[in-house]
RNA sequence: GGCCCUAUGGUCAAGCGGUUAAGACAUCGCCCUUUCACGGCGGUAACGGGGGUUCGAUUCCCCCUAGGGUCACCA
């Protein structure tokens, strides 16, 4: 076989060589220990709290480093592609902290390894392609889908292996003349690795994550050029890795079972292997089962799910750092105030196992963050939100700014400040009952009877002074508190709760109530300060006309 | 089904041959407290099973089991 002739049949228009290449793109020439990561989504329009999630490792190493963070646009499946993606990949990222120092941007492109969007790269790619031809590593196959059907039907009657392989590999020793003829007819092919791997050979390949594994070789020829002279995953990833230097690829469990078809092709093209860092898989419970998260079925956990939820994107650093580097949460323990690229992440640290998606957990760090804001900060975070979210909220709270923060400012500044809220769409709900437009009675006191409320609502109405100080308005409670049979000592309750009928507790719920429509609400005279001398009595009247 | 990865409480996880097997979240109880919270203290709760190696295995090896992933001209 002249495999000089085929290639030149195969690429007749490339004259470019892997020589070429390599010149161009040289070696960086970064300080030692530098390390140069990438994020490679695919422009689907939907991006993945996993996507976060690896980019969160990308950036980390790259950042701390003194590396580089590539954005790489992996668009090899044009009816996959989603038009405005890379501009929501690259917003969403945006948003979320995740910023590259080298390649597609919204506008084009920036770094001297580029062109980044992988359909530009074709050229590129075929020069790889035509010297794997040349040298007898790669041929064409004329096999149209139904052959390849054909195979695997076969295949699974005789249950043995799938795939394009050995005895299977039906065009990989095609003569000359033959594809010749086939070229002439104008079949379409695809071009593939010719593979001299052994079933029961073994490589090693160390993981960044998972120390050494020991994988199969391949033996399947896969396909590296697609019939449109597009590449495939596997032979992009090889070419643009290598060609981009990159130092790390930080890359989900999924791949681990391909790595043994990139080890082959890295050294076909003899070129030096990355460090691969598989991560574990973020899971979800489903039916009792842990499974794998899926775009499909998981809308909530895609990223926009938690901008419109309101998370801050501190909270969602803190919490990925948590899962992602065991020893996160214990440096942040031992450093509450320290800004989080302090903490010098590793690879070596992070799960082998598949992780749960823990609400929960996310929601206790936000409430921590949120409670460390001020409240101007806090401010800012909200009016934020409800401009992209909610706008009628928003128009709210812009014409009461002054009120609004200092309503957040409610048990902010103690030595253990409040953790009410968790999201921004929730604190909204937390604080809404200030503002008249969205205040509801409710006119439910759980076990009260109705005639004690009547009675404590119309005393609390007939001695309320709205120009006294926290002290005496208590006072005022307490002798309301007794005049209703109740007593103010909570302790002496609970022991004999059938001698008192109730307590103080009684009192400022139904006041609680009454004024806020909510059993959980701050300081009460704090809101009463806050709302006014006439909200306050208006709520108060009202309360007591709707019994 | 083949191959690969993984395996400590409900969840996230320390541990890397000898520990009373940490810690966090969740949960429960108590305390603090004028309410709601915050907070403090304490409780319940784990090494999947079986073989080895060893004086000694949660830790190392093998098998089983379970869970996950993957077997495309998708990434």
């Amino acid at each position: 076989m002249d495999n000089k002739k085929l290639a030149g049949l195969l690429f007749p228009n490339i004259d470019k060589t892997p020589e070429y290449y390599e010149e161009k793109y040289p070696e960086r020439g970064l300080e030692k220990g530098a390390m140069v990561t990438r994020l490679a989504p695919s422009p689907t329009g939907f991006i993945h709290l996993g996507n976060l999630f690896g980019a969160v490792v990308d950036e980390r190493l790259a950042s701390q480093s003194g590396g580089v963070f590539i954005l790489r646009i992996e668009d090899t499946d044009a009816k996959r592609e989603v038009e405005g993606a890379v501009e929501l990949t690259i917003s969403t990222m945006k948003h979320f902290g995740i910023e590259f120092t080298e390649g597609a941007t919204s506008e084009g492109e920036t770094g001297e390894y580029g062109p980044y969007r992988q359909r530009q790269r074709k050229d590129i790619y075929q020069a790889f392609a035509k010297y794997l031809v040349e040298q007898g590593k790669a041929y064409p196959c004329f096999c149209t889908e139904q052959d390849l059907e054909d195979i695997r039907e076969q295949q699974k009657e005789a249950k043995i292996d799938f795939g394009y392989y050995g005895e299977w590999a039906k065009h990989r020793d095609m003569p000359l003349e033959e594809i010749e003829k086939n070229l002439a007819e104008g079949k379409e092919y695809v071009l593939r690795f010719r593979s001299e791997g052994k079933k029961d050979n073994y490589v090693k390949v160390l993981d960044g994550i998972r120390g050494e594994i020991e994988v199969p070789e391949n033996i399947q020829d896969v396909v590296i050029l697609k019939s449109d002279g597009i590449p495939t995953y596997h032979f992009a990833h090889a070419i643009d890795d290598h060609l981009m230097r990159v130092t790390h690829v930080v890359r989900a469990e999924e791949w681990l079972s391909t790595l043994p078809i990139h080890v082959q092709l890295f050294d076909a093209l003899g070129f030096d292997k990355p460090l691969y860092c598989h991560t574990a898989q973020l899971m979800k419970v489903d039916n009792g089962n842990k499974r794998k998260l899926s775009k499909r079925k998981d809308p909530e956990l895609g990223l926009d799910y938690y901008r419109q939820e309101g998370y801050t994107v501190d909270a969602v650093w803190e919490y990925l750092l948590t899962i992602l580097n065991s020893n996160y949460e214990a440096w942040r323990d031992k450093n509450p105030d320290a800004d989080r690229r302090e903490f010098k992440f590793t690879t070596d640290k992070m799960t082998k196992s598949g992780t749960l998606f823990d609400i929960m957990k996310l929601n206790n760090i936000s409430k921590d963050v949120i409670a460390k804001m001020t409240a101007e900060q806090v401010y800012e975070g909200l009016s934020g939100w409800a401009k992209e979210y909610d706008e009628g909220f928003h128009d709210v709270i812009s014409r009461a700014e002054d009120k609004t923060i200092k309503i957040l400012n409610m048990g902010r500044n103690a030595k253990k400040p409040r953790k009410d809220i968790v999201t921004w769409s929730q604190c909204k709900e937390f604080i809404k009952y200030f503002y008249n437009e969205y205040f509801e009675v409710l006119d439910e006191y759980p076990g009260i009877p109705q005639d004690k409320i009547k009675k404590i609502l119309t005393e609390y109405i007939d001695t309320y002074n709205h120009a006294d100080e926290k002290n005496d308005w208590f006072e005022k409670v307490k002798v309301i508190t007794e005049s209703a049979g109740y007593t103010t000592n909570t302790k002496e309750y609970k022991e004999d709760p059938e001698k008192f009928g109730g307590s103080i507790i009684e009192v400022t719920t139904i006041i609680r109530i009454a004024l806020t429509g909510k059993a959980n609400a701050p300081d009460i005279w704090e809101i009463q300060q806050i709302l006014g001398k006439e909200d306050t009595m208006k709520r108060m009247q009202d309360a007591l006309n709707k019994l």
